[in-house]
DNA sequence: AATGCGATTCTCT
DNA sequence: GAGAATCGCATTT
């Protein structure tokens, strides 16, 4: 059975959601066509104490408001001046966490001819994937629960706690002692995570 | 008003 | 493995 995911979905502890996360699948609704990927990676940010997180210190800004909302919402942001970066809001007000989508296994909305080369390297990666679905600013806040073009999906059968991999997140070296400490996750032995260690 | 850099990716070596 | 691309934003002056 298919069903999208709603607002108690994510108003969860940032680690179950991440967990969970692994194995729905993100559909994207284009204009002419949809685009569905599964996800495979994610990387959690913990909130005001996590020194990786933009939420760090507690302070909102222009930029990381929408974190401080409810959950269930998009963070999206540009990094380097030139990638988007999909992030999805989780527990409540009191708690400004969210996490990271980092890789995609393309489903749906990719050209058949594509070699098995190229299908891997459409989505094995934050700014890849937002480049492939076409996610911009523009989707800054949207409601997974209500959007008509952006929404998370269940389709049966969930990741096995045995096919969890966790690790350190990957980009953050700055966090001090929050560097190492193994809040990437994905999916054992898939071949669309991203390549970066 | 100015500065410095990033939750990345690609190219070249 | 190193360096460039490229700009919005947070922080400092």
């Amino acid at each position: 059975m298919v069903f999208r995911l709603s607002q108690d979905f994510f108003e969860r502890p940032t680690i179950e959601v991440c967990k969970d996360a692994l194995g729905k699948f993100l559909v994207r609704k284009k204009k002419k066509e949809t685009t569905v990927g599964k996800i495979v990676e994610v990387e959690a940010y913990m909130g005001p104490r996590d020194k990786a997180a933009h939420v760090r210190r507690g302070k909102v800004t222009k930029r990381n408001r929408i974190v401080f909302g409810k959950a269930g919402n998009i963070y999206i942001y540009l990094v380097y001046g030139m990638y988007w970066q999909l992030n999805i809001t989780t527990e409540r007000e009191d708690k400004p966490q969210c996490f990271l989508i980092r890789a995609l296994e393309p489903i749906q909305g990719f050209k058949q001819n594509l070699s098995q080369k190229e299908r891997r390297e459409l989505a094995n990666g934050p700014g890849k994937l937002c480049r492939w679905m076409e996610l911009d600013g523009s989707f800054y806040g949207e409601d997974l629960e209500s959007s008509s073009n952006l929404w998370i999906e269940e389709r049966g059968g969930n990741a096995k706690p045995s096919q969890i991999v966790s690790s350190p997140r990957i980009g953050i070296d700055y966090a001090g002692e929050w560097k190492d400490k193994e809040l990437r996750f994905h999916l054992k032995e898939n071949k669309f995570v991203s390549k970066r260690r």
